[in-house]
DNA sequence: AATAACTGCAACCGCTCCAAG
DNA sequence: ACTTGGAGCGGTTGCAGTTAT
């Protein structure tokens, strides 16, 4: 695909000043979408998913810096239990945050912290802290990835989670079902009561994933199924 | 002061999904 | 029905900054 002679190659790494400016310039512009072309239109001498990528991730206007509130980091804890690494639903309930802000910060902060957490542990045993040196990383990641399919590292559901191509679907059917049988009655009194959201007037801003969806169904399980009081 | 080790984050990669043709 | 290409997602990597020795 990508074989096409003459095509100049994309520049690559950390993203310069002038460039975030023509990127968002060009966008502000232009608009979101078919960031395949705004390499060429801009001039940028990028790819589309990198351009994306910045935008997405960067430059969006309502970007929110910064350490994580109580509040959020709360939220992120309970989702991920709910939802295990689906960073964009995540980042979806947390205005001003993206996926890859959402996931790093659990990846760094959060994960370690809770009991599960298995990643450059502080405390850990000495064959763990072998493990998490930075030379050994790579290694064991590579090896990871030459045995394992790939997006089964998540801590909730590892195990049942599906491999292949229909695990999303049947993820999709499967939530209400994780839903219910977690604490899904105090997920629901978090979302009511949560900070975050000023009223119980749908303010939240669903930026990708049909999140409500999930929460249609989730809703329609337990009251219909489980007589729940709500 | 030097440098090794660690941490956090930005960015890239590979994959899947989905709409258009 | 099939192919193709754009978009999006999660996992992973690279590296700059910080801390420890």
């Amino acid at each position: 695909m990508e074989s096409r002679e003459a095509k100049p190659k994309a520049k690559k790494g950390l993203w310069k000043p002038e460039e975030d400016l023509i990127l968002k310039t060009y966008v502000e512009t232009h608009g979101e979408g078919n960031w395949s072309t705004v390499s060429k239109k801009s001039g940028l001498m990028r790819g589309g998913k990198s351009c994306r990528l910045r935008w997405k991730n960067y430059l969006r206007p309502n970007i929110k810096r910064g350490g994580m509130s109580q509040e959020e980091e709360d939220m992120i804890i309970r989702m991920h239990k709910l939802l295990g690494n689906r960073w964009s639903l995540i980042a979806g309930r947390l205005p001003g945050r993206t996926d890859n802000e959402v996931k790093n910060y659990w990846n760094t902060h959060l994960n370690k912290r809770l009991p599960s957490g298995k990643r450059k542990s502080t405390d850990s045993n000495p064959d763990q802290d072998d493990n998490n040196t930075k030379e050994n990383k790579s290694k064991r990641l590579r090896a990871l990835g030459d045995s394992q399919p790939t997006g089964n590292t998540s801590p909730i559901g590892s195990t049942e989670e599906l491999e292949g191509k229909n695990q999303e679907k049947e993820e999709r059917s499967a939530v209400s079902d994780v839903w219910a049988q977690q604490d899904a009655q105090s997920m629901m009194n978090y979302y009511i009561e949560s900070p975050m959201v000023p009223d119980n007037n749908a303010t939240f801003v669903f930026d990708d994933e049909p999140f409500l969806a999930y929460w249609d169904s989730f809703v329609l399980f337990e009251s219909v199924g489980c007589g729940g009081d709500w």
